[in-house]
DNA sequence: ATCCTACGATGGACAGAGTACAAGTCAAGA
DNA sequence: TCTTGACTTGTACTCTGTCCATCGTAGGAT
């Protein structure tokens, strides 16, 4: 977390108290906020910070590689904190719950020369779905 | 296609022409049109079918397992006329094309059970990115 | 062939998510 | 402290999708 200021400061970042602010609200594993849950949260210690400003903010964090955004349901995009950290995603098909998992195998690998159709392929991104404990029947 | 229609009277389908236009647009291989590009389709051949009913009919294919969603980048809801031939996708970065594609092994046995925090895993979906032909340098 | 009616179609209002932009503000270097 | 370009703000706007009252019709009943 410090370690992400420290990281944007060193790229030139110009440290705004909103930039600060958003920063600290995206920390911890398993964490998957929409746009307006962190400008929900980050209101919390800045009243004032603006709509816009979240949105530009994420997107920049976006850019640089340090947040990756996540959308498992076709409704509002999620913002993933552990960006620098490759991982997929777990899914509950009733509640929404997202948990950062780590597969076995190279997904990547899996998929023959013969169906890449020309493609350079780069990424794999993996949602598994399924339900979570709380929600069994 | 016609397999298509046989399969939804089958199912108690009420038929009419707004119903079979959609399900005659949705028609083929590699096919992911979002549901205003159904819509374009569809006016040509019955110009006075409406966005609702659109939207409905393809919330119906969805919901019998016909036809499903594929959300590859956060914006509209992409449909899938393969919902009864599982497959996953390799997306274009540049130019957004998608394929269809069908990798080896299978990745829901990738994911080790500590891995799983207690879900029912039932599903897995996989995205694969990179670039096409057409639009590398 | 005609009638009935429950189910489907319509369009317009509405809601949610995200973007664009002009004007005001401020971080940080000189 | 001053200056300035980068950042922030609010609002208007776009895009995607849903809701709903009303109208129309597919297809079974007669
Ligand atoms: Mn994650
Ligand atoms: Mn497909
Ligand atoms: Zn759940
Ligand atoms: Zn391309």
């Amino acid at each position: 977390m410090s370690d992400l200021l420290e990281r944007l400061r060193g790229r030139g970042w110009r440290l705004t108290s909103q930039r600060r602010v958003v920063a600290e609200v995206l920390n911890g594993d398993h964490v998957h906020l929409t746009a307006d849950e962190v400008h929900a949260l980050a209101t919390r210690r800045l009243p004032e910070i603006s709509r816009a400003t979240v949105y530009n903010t994420l997107g920049e964090l976006v850019t640089l590689g340090e947040v990756t955004e996540v959308s498992t349901d076709g409704r509002a995009k999620r913002y993933d904190p552990n960006g620098h950290r490759p991982h997929h995603h777990l899914v509950c098909s009733r509640c929404g719950t997202i948990r950062d998992v780590r597969p076995g195998g190279d997904p990547l690998a899996d998929l023959p020369t013969a169906e890449r159709f020309g493609f350079t392929v780069s990424d794999v991104e993996v949602t598994y779905r399924g339900v979570c404990p709380a929600c069994a029947d």
